[in-house]
DNA sequence: ACAATCACAAATATATCAATGATAAAATAA
DNA sequence: TTATTTTATCATTGATATATTTGTGATTGT
C-alpha cells in the first residue's frame, strides 16, 4: 500500500497570467505532481524538449510563440500529452480542424476538479498507450464523423466552414459563422446574448451587448428570404435567438 | 482547539443600496469579520482586485459596471467566492446559464441567519479548497434531463421559452411566460399576487397588485378556450392564482 | 473586408387606471 | 329560521400612456 507509484510526473505549465499558473500549480502541486512553468511559447517550447515533461497545459495566446506553433513543434519531436487551454468554445474547432495533436481542451474559465482529472486521465492514458500517438481520439465526446449541421433548409458544414441555405452556398464571415454555428447546434434552445458573447467571443470580451444584435441581422440578411420575419434565426422577445427547429 | 482562526476575514459588499448594505455590514460585524463597501461595480471591482478580500457580496444592478461583469472579471483573476445578490428568482436562472463561476446565490430579501451561515459556508469552502475554482454550475453535464414541465394539457419548454396547450404552440411575452412558470411549478398550490409580485417581478418592485391581474388576464386569453371560465389558470377569490393538477 | 460601437427609429411589451362585472357577506324582511 | 335584497369586496376587462427591447444605418477602427 505504501510505495505505489514513487515516479513523480511533472507537468509543464506554459501561460502568460501568473493568476492561472499560481491556480495550476498550486492545485496540481496538491496532486504531487513537479511543476515546470514558462509564460511566453519559446521558453516553454524549450522546456519541453529538454525537460521532456509527463505532460504540458498550454495557453493558446502567448508572447513569442503561439501555443498551437509549440504543440505542433513539440508533437513533432515527443508524443507528450498536451492540453490546451482557450478562452473560447469557438475557438476549439479550428484547433481540432488544425489536427495538431492535442490531446485535450479546456475552456476557461474551467473547473479546477475537472481540469485536475483531465490531467490524471491523460497522464495515464499515456502510461499506457506508451508512444502511441492517439491523436485523433481526444478526449472529447464521440466525436460524429459526420461533421455537419442540418436543420430545415440550414446545413452547416464544419469542417469546411461553410454554409449552406436551399442548397445555397452562402458567404459568412468567421464571426458570423461561429455564431450561426453555436446556435445551431442546439437548435430550438433560445440563448441569451450574454452566453452568446462569452461562448463565440470569448468570456474576457467586455464589449456592448448590441454587438450580437448586429451581427445576428447581418447572418439574416445573407440567409433569411425576409429580413423583417426571419424564418430561421428566430428572435425571442425579452430573451435573446434561437434557430427555428425543422 | 485554542487558537482556531486568528486572522479576521474580509468580505467585500457591492451594492448600491445603503441600506443593504447597512445590515449585510451590521451583521457580518458582529460575526467577526472586517467589511469593505462599494457603491458601483467599477469601485467594486477595484476594491477586489486591490484588496483580495475573502468574500465578495454582490448585487447584481450596479451602477457603472453591473454585477456580473464584475464578477467576470474578478473570477478572471482571483478565485474569490462570490456571493450574488438578486431580487428576482427568474433572474437566477440567467446567471446559472452564463456559468460565470458565481459560488452562491442568495435571493432579496433574504434573512440575515441564512446570509451570514452562507458567507460562513463560502468562506470555510474556499480555505479548504484554496483556489480551487468550485464552479458549481460549471461542471454540467452534457444535455440535462428534458426540461419541461407538463400538467395536463399544459405544457412548458423551459429551454425553448415556449408554452403548447393541448400541443398546440402559444406565443406568450416574456412576463406571461415567467407568471405561468412560476405558477406551473408548483400546480395546485394557490399563489396570492403579492408573491407573484416578489418573484416574479422582483421585491424592489412596488407598482400596483392589479398589474398581476391583468397579466393573468392576458395568459388567459392566450391559453383559455373560454376565458369566462378557466380551466387551467384558476383565481382563488380572495386569494390569488393557481394552476389546475390535471 | 470585417468588426465594433453608437444613436435613433420602430416594434413590442408592460404598467396603470377606470369602468364593469361577479361574488360573498351582511342586513333585512318574510 | 329561511329567503331576499343590499352592500362591500374583489376580479376582470378595455383603453391608454409609458417603458423597454430590438432593428438598422452611419461611423469608425482594425
Amino acid at each position: 500500500m505504501e510505495q505505489l507509484n514513487k515516479d513523480v510526473k511533472t507537468v509543464l505549465i506554459v501561460d502568460d497570467e501568473q493568476a492561472i499558473i499560481d491556480v495550476l500549480k498550486f492545485n496540481l502541486l496538491k496532486e504531487g505532481y513537479r511543476i515546470l512553468e514558462a509564460k511566453d511559447g519559446l521558453t516553454g517550447l524549450n522546456m519541453a524538449l529538454e525537460e521532456k515533461p509527463d505532460l504540458i497545459m498550454l495557453d493558446i495566446m502567448l508572447p513569442k510563440l503561439d501555443g498551437l506553433s509549440v504543440c505542433k513543434r513539440v508533437k513533432n519531436t515527443y508524443n507528450i500529452p498536451i492540453i490546451i487551454l482557450t478562452a473560447k468554445d469557438a475557438e476549439v474547432d479550428k484547433i481540432v480542424g488544425l489536427e495538431l495533436g492535442a490531446d485535450d481542451y479546456i475552456t476557461k474559465p474551467f473547473s479546477v476538479r475537472e481540469l485536475v482529472a483531465r490531467v490524471k486521465a491523460n497522464i495515464r492514458k499515456a502510461d499506457i498507450t506508451l508512444n502511441e500517438r492517439n491523436v485523433t481520439t481526444k478526449t472529447q465526446e464521440p466525436q460524429k464523423k459526420e461533421n455537419k449541421i442540418e436543420i430545415g433548409e440550414l446545413e452547416i458544414d464544419l469542417d469546411k466552414f461553410e454554409v449552406k441555405v436551399r442548397g445555397k452556398v452562402i458567404d459568412l464571415t468567421l464571426r458570423e459563422f461561429e455564431v450561426l454555428k453555436f446556435l445551431a447546434s442546439q437548435p430550438g434552445q433560445v440563448v441569451t446574448r450574454e452566453i452568446l458573447l462569452e461562448k463565440v467571443w470569448g468570456y474576457e470580451y467586455y464589449g456592448d451587448i448590441r454587438t450580437v444584435d448586429v451581427t445576428v441581422r447581418r447572418i439574416r440578411e445573407k440567409i433569411e428570404q425576409d429580413t423583417s420575419t426571419p424564418r430561421i434565426l428566430i428572435t425571442k422577445r425579452g430573451v435573446g435567438y434561437y434557430i427555428a427547429t425543422k
